[in-house]
DNA sequence: CTGTTAGCGCGTTCAC
DNA sequence: GTGAACGCGCTAACAG
């Protein structure tokens, strides 16, 4: 058993009262000089640390945040978008001395009730950042009818009073659909995620398909491939596409890791890119810069939608008045070689 | 204020002896069938759960697990490596229903004292699992004072008193170096990280001491570089080494992402790899598979020294007798491009 | 300036 | 079968 402030106060010869003063130097201008001295030796030589659950259970603040992450399958840290996020989250956090409490749901649980309230809202931690919840989970209900603050992040929703923060993901494939129109492409494919699971694959595949339309270009089912975050997805997809008859001119990806792996499988069937077909990726991960042909693709401010939204939480939590209830970040094409762009130019 | 024991009680007017027993069913089939359900009805009504922080303060049990990461810089869950040891460890305590709590310490903290009373050993866990702790700091000598189960990862020590999960770091060494001096090499440099941070960098770095002298070759100082773990120390290492009159004729790495860092460069500079240098790397992290010439690395299992360290510290709080204080898994010489081997075997 | 005490929410012992 | 009462370690109101 730990050293207490019982024992702190048996010592010194004090009341826990007196102790929990000069611990928390609240009030601790009425003790006396000589008494904070004696008890503060004697803290140094007992090694004493506050209990944060009693504290906690006093106070009812814990000084822990809940991070909320939705695998599609298993724990998964190594997905650099949602550790990006993470670094942002936690930079923020170690600043403001938070922890880090981690929650890790997979996509069954994600729709489930009850786990809400057994794993996050059980006293632990005093507000949750919910990391791209599943597309109308019920947590996302209990988020709301709970007490805890939260905020969601790389989630949107048209509802005022729901604290989000998300990319402009909409943007982001309209620069690149626009990008694509204007080097001439006029057959676009898609591949993407789970639509039923991840809000922003959904929102990507709308624009996808909003500015077909806008541009008076047909959607064609056979152009469409929903799989998961995998490279494997990205193979999948283009063997789907090519075994077509008309193929496709270009390929729009909800993601990186997706155009990555349709790349691979594209040149291991010795399709030119972007000669033959152009394709376009999400996120801007680091290792798209230096795939062949590197990747075309959308940069996802992530680190500072985390930091932002840990921001947002931490106003919430301190009761700080919020003018605003959610922020978009902008996107920004990044122009590589997978789409001819340097092609077309060098002519 | 959220549901308590004591509304259930009111509610179900029984005392709160009696909920308690059958939230937790211990002693149930001493309480009434009617009253079981009666309870349980009102239990849902109110939607109650359980506060995780009295209910700990009670038992002396929290049903959480600080991981504790020492970053170099700042919060950084972009580190593959690291990441990867966290998928592992967040796979088995999600089957084991525990929390995760994440402590993170910049090099500068995990020297000081205090760091390990008060953010971890607060109550607030059941145990800790440190990553790669810094080469004798603080942090570790606290863990050893401490009361609260512990085990080191990424991290071994001759002491049969601390539990400890590593590879061999030693024998990856050794296999990448015979691979080296197989194909004829006779001139090798270093290139890593921090020896006096990490322990993994320091024991391949007296590896790679070793087996030269081992070998009857010279170590030369000027063929040394010491950074941190980024791109840049390769690019930097590979200057330094570039700029000398006699080069090496092979680079080891302590790391992966240095070793990438360094084909970079050299590619920058138009030398030929494997051809007037060989590099090897130590890790397999995804990415190497990809690189230009792909990298022959090291094997390291770090899903798996994840799982097996938070087994271990399961089975410590368990009180379940383990046999044994520490674990080493075994490296794997992983032969591609970046050595020559396959240009050899053409021949 | 210092101490007494109540209670945060829960589990558990010991009565009945 | 059930309930009263205590205490885990701490903070804060109130008393002196």
């Amino acid at each position: 058993m730990a050293v207490t402030i019982k024992d702190i106060a048996e010592k010194a010869e004090v009341s826990v009262a007196t102790v929990s003063r000069v611990i928390n130097q609240k009030d601790i201008h009425k003790v006396g000089k000589k008494t904070q001295e004696r008890v503060n030796q004697i803290l140094k030589e007992m090694g004493y640390y506050p209990n944060a659950m009693a504290r906690g259970l006093k106070t009812q603040k814990t000084q822990n945040i809940s991070v909320v992450f939705f695998w599609y399958d298993r724990p998964l840290f190594t997905d650099y978008s949602l550790m990006r996020v993470l670094d942002g989250i936690a930079n923020f956090l170690n600043e403001k001395k938070y922890n880090i409490l981690m929650n890790t749901f997979d996509r069954e649980m994600g729709t489930q009730a009850s786990v809400y309230a057994s794993f996050v809202n059980n006293g632990l931690s005093d507000g949750i950042l919910a990391i791209a919840p599943p597309v109308d989970s019920q947590f996302f209900k209990d988020l709301k009818q709970g007490r805890l603050p939260y905020v969601l992040v790389n989630y949107q929703v048209n509802d005022p009073e729901v604290c989000f923060v998300d990319c402009l993901n909409t943007q982001g494939i309209f620069d690149v659909m626009e990008h694509l129109f204007q080097l001439g492409h006029h057959r676009f494919a898609f591949i993407g995620g789970d639509i039923h699971f991840s809000k922003n694959t959904l929102d990507r595949f709308n624009a996808f398909k909003y500015m077909l339309k806008k541009k008076n270009s047909a959607l064609k089912d056979e152009y469409v491939y929903l799989g998961n975050w995998t490279e494997e997805t990205g193979a999948h997809g283009v063997k789907k596409l090519w075994s077509l008859k008309t193929k496709p001119t270009a390929i729009v990806t909800s993601n990186d890791i997706i155009a990555l792996g349709a790349i691979k499988q594209l040149r291991s069937m010795g399709v030119q890119i972007p000669q033959e077909v152009a394709i376009t990726g999400f996120d801007d991960i680091p290792t798209v810069g230096f795939s062949d042909p590197a990747l075309t693709t959308v940069h996802h401010p992530l680190y500072d939608i985390g930091y932002e939204a840990a921001r947002m939480l931490w106003n919430k939590i301190g009761k700080t008045p919020l003018d605003y209830s959610h922020r978009f970040f902008p996107t920004r094409l990044i122009i590589r070689e997978s789409c001819g762009y340097y092609l077309k130019t060098k002519n």
